[in-house]
DNA sequence: ACACGTACAACAATCGATTGCTAAAAAGCC
DNA sequence: GGCTTTTTAGCAATCGATTGTTGTACGTGT
């Protein structure tokens, strides 16, 4: 045998393969893919050469001839507030479970983070060819731009709220539902003074705060006043401080927007010797690891991320699979924990 | 002009565009690249013609062909520890800042959490023909198959140790000096029984571990003793109470390999009632964000993840033009705050 | 009117693999 | 031995774009 320990030249298709083999490049394909149509002997003398030349055929060329990729986009749409970015809490938690669901399934993931400056951005990711389905994180205030596309492009799966009649496909927590536990949670500690921190132009948010709103309403309470905060961790940090040194005595409950808004706040109220939850409760949102990492320990609503994503996986699964698959949502849980 | 509302067939392909033009497939293209080679009254007609059936080049064909996908796959090894997954916090957020920096440069990426149980994997990675360049996340336990490698794919760079004489590109800091560091700030607090947590399986950890032993036996301490931990999220809170529960007195200086563990360690401390820092100290290493959202807040061993993430971005670069770049050891820095 | 240069667009090869169809060889059957 | 059936492998089209080369039409100069 005359097969030299270093591969003599690299192979870089199979075309020179099927050369070196003494085969056509068809048959190296099938040898390669262990299809039967080939004689089992030529099949592995075609396979141990490839091995032994380390190589591996082009995955581009494969997908373009197949028309299949196995890549999912997870897109993160930052519609508002440009200056959050991917290392945000929420965004990495459920990217953390997305990931581990669709590697599982033997999907690769390609990761964007879109500023929708140009109104067709996911057009162009769907349309790409890139792509065999497409994970939204959050709607942001792209809503008409994604039921545009919802229309025409089955495999999008959409981390946020549903509302009637969007065509869109959506998975999240009921908001409103989560902000008013919460507010509920804040009157039953005795609270009567009460706020909401955080920016409602997203509409998540916005659903939070009505919710709140609706538990105050329902115990007599006045309306909750709104503080608002952005989204980037850098300012957000300043602004929360600020709110919470203007606020004074004159709010005692604060529901947040989020567990990050709440660890920020929490930090802000230590900072000035208010405690928590004995002069001011605290409730956040999302139920993130982090919320049980804080000291004292957060006090949230659960949107369950692990499950979500889950159910957004096999929700695009069955898309792509050519099938229907409706909205989730899902219910909002109280964790009890420390600051409120 | 009949030129309906509503495109009257979805185009596919830029055959289909040119037929409907009246061209030929190569005056499509040059058309939508915009180069001057094409009239531009027709440039600008095939143009409008796109926009309004929505259509957009097929990418993975334009890729093949121009043997160029604009496209970096960032890789977590995970080597030991399969348990481990992607929304551990170290990952999330070096993942976080080379999403920024590479989206800026106009590329995509392919995320991939791998378990190294096939040996090729790398090789699988690398040969794929979807990337322009690889970033590995951590060099697991997987050093020499990362060698191996980078004997034949230039554009690989990796968050990790650089020991002499190694071939491929790691950017990182020097975790000797990072642990000798955390020791002396813990014996400058007066500590004088000190313990390391975390599993020094990982090359990273060994070092730290060996650089607060440099420490102890330069101000003529004991040895530190070892506490081993698994790096997955869960388990390793469990752990951790557990060597706090049998440390008990034994220790007064806890030098933990990471803030995440540092971070449980004094969780399961204020759980027990010893109070952080008056009673035991603790150090982290890697200064994430969030060892500024813990209360108290920890002090910590910076590793810059945000210099370092661009650092392997450039250097990335400059090794897909071609050119080479040199590894990049940072220098750790002490971050002092309130657990030591 | 003829030669020449320029501008534009068509033609066809190419990237690298997959796969339906076809052909040849081998095996089985009477 | 002749005919049918089964294996096995080759041929060539295909996925969808890009791009070097070629060809044609037009305008200009003499």
């Amino acid at each position: 045998m005359n097969e030299p320990a270093s591969p003599p030249l690299r192979i870089r298709n199979i075309a020179e393969l099927a050369k070196l083999a003494g085969v056509s490049t068809g048959t190296v394909s099938r040898a390669l893919a262990g299809k039967s149509l080939v004689n089992q002997e030529t099949r592995e003398r075609i396979q141990a050469l490839a091995r032994a030349h380390g190589f591996r055929p082009n995955q581009m060329a494969r997908r373009l001839r197949v028309q299949e990729t196995k890549v999912i986009g997870v897109v993160v749409p930052l519609g508002h507030e440009q200056r959050q970015h991917l290392s945000d809490p929420f965004f990495m938690t459920i990217l953390g479970h997305l990931a581990d669901a669709l590697t599982e399934s033997g999907y690769d993931i390609m990761l964007s983070r879109v500023i929708p400056d140009a109104d067709d951005w996911l057009e162009r990711i769907a349309d790409s060819g890139m792509l065999d389905g497409v994970l939204l994180i959050g709607q942001s205030n792209q809503f008409a731009a994604i039921e545009r596309v919802a229309q025409w492009y089955r495999p999008l799966v959409v981390w946020g709220m549903h509302q009637p009649g969007q065509v869109h496909c959506a998975v999240g927590v009921n908001n409103r539902l989560g902000g008013q536990i919460a507010g509920e949670c804040l009157i039953q500690a005795g609270r009567t003074r009460l706020a909401f921190l955080g920016e409602t132009i997203a509409p998540e948010l916005a659903e939070r705060y009505l919710g709140l709103c609706d538990a105050a309403q329902a115990s007599g309470l006045a309306q909750p006043i709104k503080l608002d905060t952005h989204l980037a961790s850098d300012i957000m940090a300043g602004e929360i401080a600020a709110h919470i040194e203007r606020i004074g005595a004159e709010v005692d409950g604060i529901a947040a927007g989020s567990d990050l808004i709440a660890m920020h706040a929490v930090r802000a109220l230590a900072d000035r010797g208010i405690a928590v939850p004995q002069q001011i409760s605290v409730t956040g949102f999302d139920d993130l690891p982090l919320a049980e990492q804080t000291i004292p320990r957060l006090t949230t609503i659960s949107q369950s991320v692990a499950i979500g994503a889950r159910a957004m996986v096999s929700a695009l699964f069955e898309r792509i699979a050519g099938h229907d698959a409706p909205s989730v949502e899902m219910a909002p849980v109280l964790v009890r924990r420390d600051t409120a």
